[in-house]
RNA sequence: CGGGGAAUAGCGCAGUCCGGCAGCGCGCUACGUUCGGGACGUAGAGGUCCGGGGUUCAAAUCCCCGUUCCCCGACCA
């Protein structure tokens, strides 16, 4: 193992792909396809869902949690939604194993063959909307407000740590609603949520939008997306969130009575982020040397690294560390002090750069003497040296400066990569020679979204939402346009 | 699913062409010197050379069969 990572300039996802094994974030398993979240990336996991699930909690929903598998003959129920997973869904068909002849391997019992196949989750829609078929009868059981954390599987054939592995972790929201307006307020309000979860704990900038007929989620009306953009100009969907009108109510026949005691479909919504938030994380903000965390997600938001030659100086050196660890702890700061005498501090230093831990102290017998501190920031690499009794105002301003600074920083990426293109020649030229995101014009048809796709490899990455309406030529058939759309290659 | 590559110590690899003691770097263990930007010395531990079969006095190396993984495409959160 080298010292550096591969540069992103020279080779951006084999840069991604080191810095997550090399950053202790996760590694493959003996399963294809599939991850190990190790204790340094799950714990970044746990504060998103912290923070989501407290999001969540404040605008009236609860958890509940639906089993893993499937019937089958759910998947079917609503067509476009089968049509959507059915290539890529994990099947249950039997419930025994048993010895071989020899008595040395085992195999599947050929007579425990299930009934009925089960289906692993690729997403709980159906189950879900099949429970709710009991539990909703009248307006007075709406709305029903539920979100689960919870794994699902989709069968990939290309898998990438984070940004699309075989199973992944993720919360799906399901709610039932008596009326189109409060579904569809329910789907924005989600979205504002996702887009705010982004921008105040992700650091990441993100837009807005509605996806296009080809890219929604099977078995939606719309489908609102957001959408970030990372450093080699590819675009990530960060978070979706689905208007489903009364299609799953219908498919799994979700009525309820009116106040006037009719009959209705109920209206309903989905909305899911996934672990793949923490590729976007990385790579929306981490460099050449490693992990640049936001402090708000960082497990650890400041290491102390002590400096000593002989016993004497560690246990002064100590002695102080553990003060001011238990000072910024009580101010509710999650501090280690690495006392580690196994690796020198130059090798410590490098190791929390990797790991993007977002503040860094460094205390030596210099500074005990002098009653100064080293403060040293992850993102501009700055090192100061401070007097004691100025380190907690420090870290009070430091730790929202380093999240203002690295979203500043995406945010001037991206408006430096965003684009409008006239022309298909232009639009192809943006793409080819700068990346990043293109507004243009589109004729609204799939057949033209699928041959830009095919000879560009962009695809629409939304529609937005509040962009001002201009009439115009699609950029490929010329046909008329009220409206450009977002443009990008994307994960 | 199509095309290409690979499998040898915990990790990264050499050795394979041309058969002849199982190697290198990192990491690991012990001791000593070090410690303000990835220290150094000395001594050590660590192997089903992917699996099975064949050729041979002798196979990591040659032949046959099988398995797994990676990369590039098509498909996708």
């Amino acid at each position: 193992m080298g010292k550096g990572l591969p540069k992103r300039s020279e080779d951006y996802s084999q840069w991604y792909n080191e810095l997550v094994k090399r950053a202790d974030l996760a590694e493959n398993s003996a399963v294809r396809g599939c991850m190990v979240i190790k204790p340094y990336g799950y714990s970044i996991w746990e504060k998103m869902q912290a923070t989501l699930d407290r999001m969540f909690k404040e605008t009236g929903h609860s958890n509940a949690y639906f089993p893993l598998f499937i019937p089958k003959s759910y998947m079917s129920r609503e067509a476009a939604h089968v049509e959507g997973f059915a290539k890529e869904c994990a099947v249950v068909t039997h419930y025994r194993l048993k010895n071989d002849a020899s008595g040395k391997n085992v195999i599947v019992d050929p007579d425990a063959k299930l009934e009925e196949e089960l289906i692993i989750r690729p997403t709980s829609e159906t189950l879900i909307w099949n429970t709710y078929k009991n539990w909703i009868q009248s307006y007075r059981d709406l709305p029903l407000l539920l979100n689960q954390w919870a794994n699902v599987v989709r069968w990939e054939m290309r898998t990438r740590l984070f940004l699309r592995t075989a199973e992944f972790l993720w919360q799906e929201g399901h709610t039932a609603h008596a009326t189109r307006k409060e579904a569809m307020d329910e789907t924005l309000k989600i979205l504002g949520i996702y887009s705010e979860f982004a921008e105040k704990h992700m650091a990441i900038p993100v837009l807005k939008g509605i996806k296009s007929e080809s890219e929604k989620f099977a078995g939606a009306v719309d489908t609102y997306c957001i959408e970030a953009l990372m450093q080699d100009g590819k675009a990530l969907q960060a978070g979706t969130s689905h208007f489903l009108g009364q299609n799953f109510a219908r498919a799994f026949d979700v009525k309820f009575a009116t106040k006037d005691g009719d009959l209705e479909y109920v209206w309903g919504t989905s909305w899911g982020v996934s672990t793949r938030l923490i590729g976007a994380l990385i790579m929306a903000h981490s460099d050449d040397d490693g992990l640049i965390l936001p402090p708000n997600l960082a497990p650890i938001q400041i290491v102390i690294i002590p400096i000593y030659r002989n016993d004497e100086e560690f246990n002064r050196v100590t002695e102080k560390a553990v003060k001011i660890r238990t000072s910024l702890q009580s101010r509710g700061y999650s501090v280690h002090f690495d006392n580690r005498d196994t690796y020198k501090p130059g090798w410590k230093f490098a190791e929390y750069e990797l790991k993007g831990v977002p503040v860094r102290l460094a205390l030596g017998p210099k500074d005990l003497d002098q009653d100064t501190i080293e403060v040293v920031r992850r993102d501009l690499r700055e090192k100061e040296i401070i007097n004691m009794d100025q380190l907690e105002g420090k870290i009070e301003s430091l730790m929202p400066d380093i999240h203002r600074t690295i979203y500043l920083k995406a945010l001037k990426f991206r408006e430096e990569h965003t684009f409008q293109a006239d022309t298909y020649e232009e639009f192809r030229e943006l793409l080819d020679t700068k990346g990043g995101f293109v507004y243009a014009h589109w004729d609204g048809s799939a057949e033209t979204e699928a041959l830009i796709k095919d000879k560009t490899k962009a695809t629409i990455r939304l529609i937005p939402l509040d962009i001002e309406k201009e009439v115009g030529k699609c950029i490929l058939t010329g046909k008329p346009s009220n409206q450009r759309v977002l443009f990008a290659k994307a994960y």
